[in-house]
DNA sequence: CCAATGTCGA
């Protein structure tokens, strides 16, 4: 009885049937009596009670009983007294010795684990099933694959290596390795499966990222009547988030909410949060998240991260205040890294700066992750020389770091600094990844560095065995197409080894237009549109390039094209930071309280800005209106709104710093020009792009934005 | 007695 409401879960039931027994029992208690007891104790003192009991009772040497309080220590951190007990047994059972194995693992003290197992091996102990499904994990958190294999051979030579638990083990240890042949092999040659076997499968493709057969393994079980539990919901949910299927989506919300799952488990909610978020159904994923009767820093931070990587950095941040506000979860390194990443897309200096502040309160400040955040957001922020002097004074012994200080240093147009430190980085004996040749082939490009950019190409695969990516590709195409080497650039993406994606194209395409190629155009666009994407970018690049070479009916098949294939324009929106508040501006946005005086700034301006040669170029409107109402359109663009809001709120010369997540379109780059001649100031504008830097009528990057 | 699967962030 005692047991079967331990193994339910009702702790306390156990404890109080225990209790009663102990008074009311004329039969003496026995060593099957207490470990459930032990297993049910919720706390130490309890625990510590029941153990004088057993020392009274003359059970000290019980095997059964001290592997229980081995098990019992080691839960709530006491591993030394739980390695006393161990030490002064004189008998030791396979039990006891497993109990020791684990409650090193419960304690993170693997090398101590492997210790103990070293020793069995030394003294001839014969393992168990237990004693290998409880190393197995181990290997994957050494990060060694080596001493994987190792066990694995030994469960060979011990005879388990069919044992459902050891099985399950080793699947989980060689997803974790990323090896899903064999994980899938162990799982093909097992004789019992149980839920927890496909789960881990199901988890192993997900995981590394194969969301179409982790779906064909969920529709085997399926089909042969395994009933999915929890577990297997979340993986799915995942699975669906990145298919993206949003009818599937809709009935995993359902399959859940009618078993009520989310009651019994925050985890399966936070992973429908997420799901729903990665869809773009932000909305969705706030109900849900409404919903959830327990909510943890992980609910917190998926919502956090499903507003900022919707491109609702400002919603992010009010997520953000009201975990503070209103709830007692504890933000954790993943909350302060999706808020920095917020704070950067929004140019949010000062409230990263007080973020950087609580950081260094919370001891967060070395961690590597948040340390990297926290330069990425300096270095996107426009404080460079911060972001580099952050960069020394924490630890980058890691490649993340330094791609984040090379990207910046591209971002801001300073490719020959990125490739210094880059240099820096190698003589420093740090593995560069396959990103931080993204970061310096972009760095290389903005900056026109043609041949160090070749350079770093060749470097890459040569001496870093890195097998380029369709990133790497692109970066490429942009490097040769953005110096004016049209034919070099189109040669480059006829001879890759790979088919080119819509990057690829996307680049040659916006070389196209630096450089004013019509002819290439055409062929590039054709290939394009054949391309499958999502990304709404490249079809307004396109539609604008045609509308520039007055080719409309171009213009209109590309329209019609992205009609056709469901996309939405995503919303342009700039901000600027004023008084440490940040205001953000939709592009046609009169909602604003200073609106009045934001669009008579702009009326103002622009007629300044015409009679000393400014010239709307209603390229790029892809409306087709009178001529008036485009240059309506071009003075509501959202870069512009923000501009006049910072002109009419800052005293004069202040030099201004916009942040916007598209592209800075055109004519605002060229207006921006005559902006800055008029009103004297400095004017920055961070696109998704890159750093343009306007003064005196001209702009760092030139006439090509 | 002792053992296995999952959610966010980079």
């Amino acid at each position: 009885m005692i047991s079967a409401y331990a193994r339910i879960g009702h702790f306390h039931a156990a404890i109080d049937c225990f209790n009663e027994f102990l008074s009311t029992s004329i039969l003496q208690s026995d060593h099957y009596t207490f470990p459930p007891v032990i297993r049910a104790c919720g706390n130490l003192d309890d625990g510590r009670k029941i153990h004088c009991l057993v020392l009274k009772l003359g059970f000290e040497c019980d095997v059964y009983i001290a592997a229980s309080f081995i098990h019992f220590y080691s839960r709530f951190g006491f591993v030394s007294l739980a390695c006393n007990l161990f030490d002064n047994m004189m008998i030791r059972d396979i039990g006891t010795w497993n109990a020791m194995i684990s409650g090193f693992c419960l304690n993170d003290k693997v090398a101590e684990a492997l210790e103990v197992f070293d020793e069995m091996r030394l003294k001839s102990v014969t393992m168990d099933s237990v004693t290998i499904s409880s190393l197995l994990p181990i290997c994957a958190q050494l990060d060694d694959i080596i001493w994987g294999v190792l066990i694995h051979v030994y469960a060979i030579k011990l005879g388990l290596e069919f044992d459902l638990f050891v099985c399950n083990a080793l699947i989980n240890m060689y997803a974790k390795f990323g090896e899903l042949r064999s994980a899938e092999t162990i799982f093909n040659q097992m004789k019992v499966r149980d839920i927890v076997s496909w789960n881990s499968l199901l988890a192993a493709f997900e995981q590394n990222k194969k969301p179409v057969i982790a779906l064909g393994v969920y529709n085997k079980m399926h089909s042969i009547g395994v009933v999915p539990d929890l577990l297997t919901l979340v993986s799915l949910a995942s699975v669906i988030a990145e298919l993206g299927n949003f009818l599937s989506s809709r009935s995993i919300h359902g399959f859940v909410t009618r078993r009520c799952w989310f009651l019994h488990d925050i985890a399966l909610g936070n992973a429908i949060i997420d799901m729903y978020a990665k869809l773009g159904f932000i909305d969705s994923a706030r109900k849900v998240f409404e919903g959830l009767p327990v909510k943890d820093v992980i609910s917190w931070n998926s919502l956090i991260t499903g507003y900022s990587q919707n491109g609702l950095a400002n919603e992010a941040i009010d997520v953000y205040c009201s975990m503070r506000d209103y709830s007692n979860a504890v933000p954790n390194q993943g909350t302060w890294v999706s808020i920095l990443t917020a704070l950067s897309q929004l140019g949010a200096l000062k409230q990263g700066m007080k973020t950087h502040g609580q950081l260094i309160k919370n001891f967060l400040y070395f961690d590597i992750f948040v340390s990297t955040c926290l330069i990425d957001m300096y270095g996107k922020c426009g404080r460079l020389a911060d972001a580099l002097s952050l960069f020394y004074e924490v630890p980058h012994k890691s490649s993340v770091s330094w791609n984040a200080i090379i990207s910046c240093h591209g971002l801001h147009g300073y490719g020959l600094k990125a490739v210094k430190l880059f240099k820096e980085m190698q003589s420093e004996g740090v593995k560069p990844d396959h990103i931080t040749f993204v970061s310096l082939l972009s760095a290389c490009s903005h900056s026109g560095l043609v041949d160090e950019g070749q350079w770093c190409f060749q470097l890459m695969e040569e001496t870093y065995a890195i097998r380029p990516s369709l990133k790497h590709y692109g970066c490429m195409v942009d490097l040769f197409g953005r110096a004016g080497h049209l034919e070099k650039a189109y040669n480059f993406v006829k001879n890759m080894p790979v088919q080119p994606d819509v990057s690829v194209w996307g680049a040659l395409l916006g070389a196209c237009r630096i450089h004013e190629n019509v002819e290439l155009v055409r062929t590039v666009s054709d290939h394009l549109l054949k391309v499958e994407s999502k990304n709404v970018g490249y079809y307004v690049l396109l539609s604008n390039i045609y509308a520039k070479f007055g080719q409309w009916e171009g213009a209109d098949v590309v329209r019609s094209k992205a009609r056709e294939r469901g996309l939405k324009k995503t919303p342009g929106w700039s901000s600027i930071e004023v008084d440490k508040k940040i205001d953000v501006f939709y592009t046609g946005n009169q909602t604003h309280p200073k609106c009045e005086e934001i669009y008579s700034e702009l009326r103002n301006l622009t007629a300044k800005m015409k009679s000393i040669g400014y010239v709307p170029d209603y390229n790029f409107v892809l409306q087709d209106v009178e001529d008036d109402e485009k240059e309506n359109i071009l003075t509501s663009h959202s870069e512009r709104l923000a501009m006049a809001f910072g002109i009419i709120s800052t005293p004069p010369k202040t030099t201004l710093q916009i942040f916007k997540n598209l592209r800075v379109c055109g004519d605002c780059h060229n207006a921006t020009k005559f902006i800055s001649k008029i009103t004297e100031r400095e004017i920055i504008v961070r696109d998704s792009n890159r750093f343009h830097h306007f003064k005196d009528g001209a702009c760092s990057c030139g006439d090509y934005w």
